[in-house]
DNA sequence: TTGGAATTAGTACTTGGTATTAAACCTAGT
DNA sequence: ACTAGGTTTAATACCAAGTACTAATTCCAA
């Protein structure tokens, strides 16, 4: 499936961040385009080498800085993006996500899966949530596998503000729901400063 | 100094457990050998290549085999506690918390350390969210201290449910608030059980 | 002084890139 | 219809940090 440039970039962005060891070569058939498309996309995205990508996750490792790197890990694979539209992300529950005392998963878990998603739907690189409505439906239990489906409400596509529904089921059956309220942060096309 | 091999393989190999990053030519240098030397001592010791080290050093920490102890951690510090009435914690945040474009903190810490804070705060090991409103108030950035202070609704102690709020500030600031319902699983002292 | 270990040198080849130039391909606009 | 611009591919030269291999040199002790 061929996406347009821009959010080619993104997924790239977000790919990276979870598995800096992919090669551009690994990437351009993971996306179907050329080797030198890829350079390009990094290019312009100011995503270094391979090697540089490594060095630095490496010296993070040395430095000890590692303590809470999953903490900033964008929680679930998003395996499907359409900017300002829709996405969709895998969120494997393993033994470290649920209470030991009874095996369901910690809600903060979930909320961060359709949290991320929220903002990676939006058409922004500085999206923030302000407000959220979620209810937690069903408990989760370890090795469910939770699809985290986010829509963007058209009508609310205001200058600055967008509601995002996200719903995330387990086998069909939905385990949680949420309302993002977000805030974008760039009015217009100055997301290539800074 | 120029040192007879043995003792030198011995030093590479310390030298490069704490250094990693170090290139043959580095190395030739430290030792004041040729680089040639120094690739035949990694070969007898067998020390992979630069890359290779970082690599391994690299997945060391993508696979979380440094991290660990996080993931099911309660999200800040609880100090202060009091059972079915309130409670306080701190949540240092730093750079890892927080978007790189923009410094802001992702919203799913917040959520997180609030959402610990109410499970915590409820007399019951079982405890779990049912519905959570929440309010991000104010951007929270790397090195903000963050206190989380949760109030259990009193009229809302009914046999299954209670109201939690929440309200987090930094430095008297509110910059989170959040509303959560809980569900309690033990009627009674069963707590202990399980 | 001579023989084997240790060291150094040199060459060809590999990976995963950068940097640059140029061609080809769409696609939207007047 | 046709051109201009953005996008994608291609092609080439080059680099860093290696491996693999062969060969020459140095050292040092019996």
């Amino acid at each position: 499936m061929r996406r347009p440039k821009k959010e080619r970039q993104r997924l790239l962005g977000l790919l990276l961040e979870e598995n800096p060891f992919l090669t551009d070569e690994a990437l351009s058939e993971h996306f179907t385009v050329s080797v030198q498309t890829i350079r390009l996309d990094r290019l312009e995205c100011r995503i270094p080498e391979l090697r540089e990508r490594l060095k630095t996750v490496a010296s993070r490792t040395m430095n000890g800085e590692v303590k809470s790197l999953h903490l900033d890990e964008i929680i679930g694979d998003i395996v499907d993006l359409e900017l300002d539209a829709k996405a969709l992300s895998i969120f494997d529950v393993t033994e470290d996500h649920v209470f030991q005392r009874n095996g369901i998963a910690r809600g903060h878990h979930l909320f961060a899966q359709a949290n991320s998603l929220a903002v990676a739907v939006m058409d922004d690189d500085l999206a923030l949530t302000v407000k959220s409505t979620i209810h937690f439906v069903r408990p989760v239990k370890a090795g469910d596998r939770v699809v985290a489906r986010a829509e963007v409400e058209k009508e609310s596509l205001t200058a600055n503000r967008t509601l995002v529904n996200v719903v995330s089921t387990v086998h069909d059956e939905t385990v949680f729901t949420g309302e993002f309220y977000m805030y974008r942060t760039t009015d217009g096309k100055l997301g290539e400063s800074l």
